[in-house]
DNA sequence: CAAAACATTGACCGACCTGGTCAGTAGTGG
DNA sequence: CCACTACTGACCAGGTCGGTCAATGTTTTG
């Protein structure tokens, strides 16, 4: 990567990160078009050759640097002190949309790159740090959780699926519901306590289901 | 469709469909190269638009004959006298796995089309059809259903969301797993009975955990 | 202020892929 | 021998791709 693209004023820098970062997330490495980024990030097509040399260098800058936004940002900063399972999902749950909201490009083209298999031949990078987040994440909802407020006469582990698995539906649904309305359309202030509220009906009925009564 | 196409023996139709069904499946309409699905059909490419006239014609034929094999393969099939709703959703999935078997590529072809926003701008046809099956797959989890069986301390509409985004993860679980271990590979009897039993086990939690004790 | 260094551009390149066409070949039945 | 159907792949024009580079600002430097 140039340097003179680090000297370049903020804005107009964000507006190339952006534009690269929505393509290959839609995309994928190969069908990502280097024409699109620099058409979008309004500059000439040369000019993104001679900041990053190449399609696969910039690709690489991209990643390395979202994964370590997610590590400083995201992974360092989760509070283990909440002891509560439940506490600690909504901590990390916030902590993850504070972050979304400071980086949202970096971290949705991060999370498109996690779920959807390579585009590359050359992934050994990618795996890597993949495998070692993987690890990471087993910790962040089993570390110093107080397991005792579970009910004793069910599988602890398949409870725990049978939770995310729930939540994720949840969420999923949301997305859809959001998507299907138009790309566009923001929720007003009345659906967002309408979905918050029933979120929290969701893990009262967890909390009622798998705690001790 | 040319005529000629119906009087093929059966394994070259038959290629010809797989191969497009595949390409499809894969990458959607727009995407899709009729270069290669005749390649891998192993025809040349102006037959393939000599049975079909054009991409277009091509791709709406798979449409109306995977959905038609959804309707009266599947859909028409759904015993509906089983009441337990977890005994109904087994007889499902296993007619569902039957099918699947009998017309893989249709089927897995159907479910991509139905999950995946479109491609085409011209989708009234499948939006249409989308739509009429959203609303019999509405019936098919709770016509003669005997909710009497479950706790009437939690909301059922809750209650039976959680059930079925649980059983979802589950499933999806166990895809990535067949996937993580190459596409070839197939699970072992033993491993199959294995998963069927954990499968059972997850049932009965949710049995445990929903039902009246 | 001129020269050197850096920054930026978009026209252009060859490679590749697309959906679709069509002249030509082969086989069949009358 | 002719008419007909089935079938083929070379070929077409249109388009996109990643990447290059001579030309043209713009800054920095001596």
């Amino acid at each position: 990567m140039n340097e003179a693209f680090n000297k370049l004023p903020d804005e107009k820098r964000s507006a190339i990160l952006k534009a690269a970062y929505n393509e290959f997330e839609e995309h994928g490495f190969k069908r990502a078009s280097t024409n699109k980024i620099a058409a979008k990030a309004g500059i000439g097509k040369g000019t993104l050759f001679y900041y990053f040399g190449n399609k696969k260098k910039l690709y690489q800058y991209l990643i390395t640097t979202s994964f370590n936004i997610a590590y400083d940002e995201y992974l360092m900063q989760i509070n283990f002190d909440k002891t509560d399972y439940f506490d600690r999902l909504e901590s990390i749950t916030d902590l993850k949309q504070k972050v979304s909201n400071l980086y949202p490009n970096e971290l949705s083209f991060l999370s498109k790159l996690l779920l959807t298999p390579d585009d590359t031949e050359w992934s050994d990078v990618i795996q890597e740090k993949r495998e070692e987040s993987e690890k990471v994440w087993e910790k962040v909802l089993t570390e110093n959780i107080d397991f005792s407020k579970f009910r004793e006469d069910l599988p602890r582990e398949k409870v725990l699926n049978l939770i995310k698995w729930g939540l994720e539906g949840y969420r999923k649904e949301l997305e859809q519901k959001a998507n299907s309305l138009g790309n566009s359309t923001v929720f007003s202030e009345e659906e967002i306590k309408y979905y918050y509220q029933e979120y929290n009906d969701y893990i009262d009925l967890l909390k009622r289901t798998y705690y001790k009564s």
